[in-house]
DNA sequence: TTAAAAAATGTGTTCGAACACATTTTTGAT
DNA sequence: ATCAAAAATGTGTTCGAACACATTTTTTAA
């Protein structure tokens, strides 16, 4: 282990008081040329670090983080985020950080907006946000840049050169990944792109996925598929799926883009020839259907360590003055019936 | 956020001095009845916890910490604990902790057994083992316990009662998880679990592999398999494993319980039929013959991360009283093509 | 009762970085 | 050359926990 150089030590070796060496680290105050030689020198022969302890326990001012997400008692697929959070919290209890948590109604934007004006008025030095809502979205980054906060998102990308971070996962990715099970599932036949409950036109991680599965069998050249989209809303979601099933008899294999594969578990569990699917998220009701082999995998995406890496990436970044990577993707899990329980 | 209490709050809400808070709090010269009630009384009225950071300041003993591992020149799987142990270290590069790795030849016991001697002389606070050579890594955590040195085991479980913790994948679990791949991968037919360059007698970790991969099919009761254990070693590995194939034409899918599947790969991916393949580890040669879809699936053992935790959960141990959990298991990653990228 | 020893308490210092403010030196104007 | 202002430097304090050591109080023995 290298020796840690103090204040005191440099100030020592340059001949001049530990003020000097403050104002020359700092580039605070006023320093002679000479006197900013000297440490200079002194600090280009020796790999200086602070000592992060003695500046945290100087330093009093509490960094005051914000994290807006979807309500997980209306959309249980955020409720890891909490532990995420709570995680980080925790991590860093003995340093200056405030996080607060504000959870909007992930099907209106007032919702959304009014939260975000409440986090304005406790004057954050950042905000963690679920971007879900694009539009408004975009504005209110917009707003916190002006402001002189930063912003990270998570879990849906959101494309603005004010964001200082996104944490999440590589959507087109994780569709290729699931292109692949589809084709180790199934020889042959027909696997349909199911979208769930999802305004196709406007959600963008939904496409990402669609194009990257898509991309898999392109990329594999294997010309064994019939690949379909189908878009299907509630309330006459069961309906509409018979429908489909009946409509395309060599249906061999299904994915499903959002958290809801456990819908289509409900129906497939109870035909008479095996439907191969692969969904996405470890809510219980998938979970239930992966074990009983009616879904047969899982892409976890895994949105508790999302929210703890976005809070933490923050901390450091005020507390250790650690570089907020602009980009943070998450590993693409796949899960099956054996190594579910590992995730959860 | 609570109000964090400090000594000197403490003492005046007592109507003590600060010096007998702090004899309060840890036990230590001589307090009053009197006194000690009094403090008690606050403490169980408020939730004092002692600022770290200050505590850290203040403590300027060197904790040590020696990492002992097999040498990733002469096994390549142990190259990514290098990089999790430096992330450690950088972690908490402004604590009082000294990491130290020794590499030993992970075929030659003397090797572990001398550098473990080098590792005593460093009169170590704790070590992070993987203790490859059972009889001896016995002895050696006994005797470190003897010295009161913590030890904490990663990779391979060591079943000992003086051990303070291990770090490591539930390999029982890791092979079910294998078994329920293989089952969707191949129909029926026969299925090798195939133990390379390993002695099985003595190679717990591939039996206990084999043992998960035999339980999910003994659980699924699917009659579909023929299961059959085949152990080869260099050099005459190739050719006893074409006398295999030869000898059984039905084979259609292996499990490779070690690292070492792209040796099966490279003589699989010539034959004019598909065999499944599943193995262990993201080893360059096995990601390559991954991409090309000559091995179907690989089980990720994330050795970076076992070193990583192992060493985090012994700073966080000395540095932040942290209780170590006495088993931390990681994730079974299942890797394709497609999320290979994600894990290296 | 008194003095010495033991018990108990209180005060000051340390750790290292940040920074306020006192003090010294330099510069510019007269 | 002298004085005032500006530039520059140095010293002290703060943060909170741990702990050494000075001081006070209580207890014990004669």
């Amino acid at each position: 282990m290298n020796k840690k150089y103090t204040i005191k030590d440099i100030a020592e070796i340059a001949g001049v008081s530990k003020g000097t060496v403050d104002r020359v680290l700092h580039k605070r105050g006023k320093v002679s040329k000479t006197a900013l030689e000297k440490v200079n020198t002194v600090l280009d022969r020796i790999d200086y670090r602070p000592n992060l302890i003695a500046r945290n326990l100087k330093n009093t001012k509490i960094f005051n983080i914000c994290v807006l997400l979807p309500d997980p008692k209306i959309d249980i697929y955020w409720e890891g985020c909490i532990d995420g959070i709570n995680d980080a919290i925790e991590e860093f209890i003995s340093f200056n950080i405030a996080v607060k948590t504000y959870f909007f109604n992930p099907t209106n934007t007032n919702s959304f907006i009014e939260n975000n004006e409440e986090i304005l008025k406790t004057s954050p030095d950042a905000v963690l946000i679920a971007p879900l809502f694009y539009k408004e979205a975009v504005e209110i980054v917009k707003n916190y840049n002006a402001l002189g906060i930063i912003s990270v998102t998570f879990n849906n990308y959101l494309k603005s050169n004010v964001i200082k971070s996104f944490v999440g996962q590589d959507l087109f990715q994780s569709g290729k990944v699931a292109g692949r099970l589809l084709e180790i599932l199934v020889k042959k036949g027909l696997i349909a792109i199911l979208h769930i409950d999802e305004d196709y036109e406007n959600a963008i991680y939904v496409q990402e996925k669609e194009k990257g599965f898509r991309a898999y069998f392109n990329q594999v050249n294997n010309t064994n598929y019939t690949i379909k989209t189908c878009s299907l809303q509630h309330p006459n979601f069961k309906r509409s799926f018979y429908e489909f099933i009946e409509a395309h008899p060599n249906l061999a294999g299904i994915f499903v883009t959002t958290s809801k594969a456990f819908q289509v578990a409900e129906i497939t569990s109870k035909l008479d020839k095996k439907i191969a699917l692969v969904g996405y998220d470890l809510l219980k009701s998938n979970l239930n259907y992966l074990k009983s082999f009616d879904i047969d995998f899982l892409i976890h995406q895994n949105p508790k360590r999302q929210a703890y890496l976005g809070v933490v990436h923050l901390i450091e970044y005020f507390i250790f003055d650690k570089e907020i990577p602009t980009k943070k993707l998450l590993p693409i899990d796949i899960i099956n019936s054996e190594n579910a329980n590992n995730y959860i």
